[in-house]
DNA sequence: CCACGGATTGGCT
DNA sequence: GCCAATCCGTGGA
């Protein structure tokens, strides 16, 4: 960890870009919540793109409302959102003020505070080792593993409190591309990126529809 | 105020 | 593979 702690913490340069280039380039990125002397660290190898313009299936098609306006602000800050009554999705937002464009992260691959991760997630030690698995590999599971939840909606992503390490450049023949998951609008956008058979990432059949 | 459905997950058939 | 759980955001009356 402590190699991982000494690279650069992503700047609001690198959220202000283009939506699908920051959701490309956030993989192999870190995860980083910090609270107190509890640290919590993925890499990240699954996104969704959502763009409110254009994307029927984005939470910014439509508007600002009060749920969505992070999404509106200049790239750089964290949007949260609880949906099925059960789970937290958490996304970048990306770009211009105004333009209602975000990265959903769908799965990471766990670093540091692994532990707490499984404590959070399962509320008990892993049954086996298989189960590593399953512990961050959907966007309901790492928000639940990373304790995340709607208050941390805002937050910005330059602050001391959840933040990007600069990770591995992931080449472009290791990312694959598909439809976005369990959405019912704007289905044909090819705007899920992943990091080819890395395993931790979420719904692995979806692995038939690259492009 | 009320109705509807969801950027998911996990359990059961 | 199918489907219920469960709360809340959103839009219409």
């Amino acid at each position: 960890m402590a190699a991982i702690l000494s690279t650069n913490k992503l700047n609001k340069s690198f959220y202000r870009r283009e939506l699908l280039i920051v959701a490309r380039e956030l993989l192999g990125k870190v995860l980083v919540k910090s609270s107190g002397k509890e640290i919590l660290a993925g890499k990240i190898v699954e996104v969704e793109a959502y763009h409110g313009d254009t994307d029927e299936a984005a939470h910014s098609y439509g508007g600002i409302t009060k749920r969505n306006e992070i999404m509106f602000e200049t790239g750089g800050f964290l949007y949260v959102y609880f949906t099925y009554g059960a789970h937290h999705c958490c996304n970048v937002v990306t770009g211009k003020k105004g333009q209602g464009t975000a990265v959903l992260i769908r799965a990471v691959e766990p670093i540091s505070g692994i532990d707490k991760m499984i404590k959070n997630r399962f509320g008990r030690k892993l049954k086996n080792d298989k189960e590593i698995f399953n512990l961050t590999s959907g966007p309901g599971k790492v928000c639940q593993a990373f304790k995340l939840d709607r208050n941390h909606s805002g937050t910005d992503l330059t602050s001391e409190d959840i933040f990007m390490l600069d990770g591995e450049k992931i080449r472009s023949k290791d990312i694959g591309v598909s439809k976005r998951i369990g959405i019912t609008r704007s289905v044909d956008l090819p705007w899920r990126f992943f990091i080819k058979d890395n395993p931790y990432l979420s719904r692995k059949w979806f692995h038939q529809k690259i492009y």
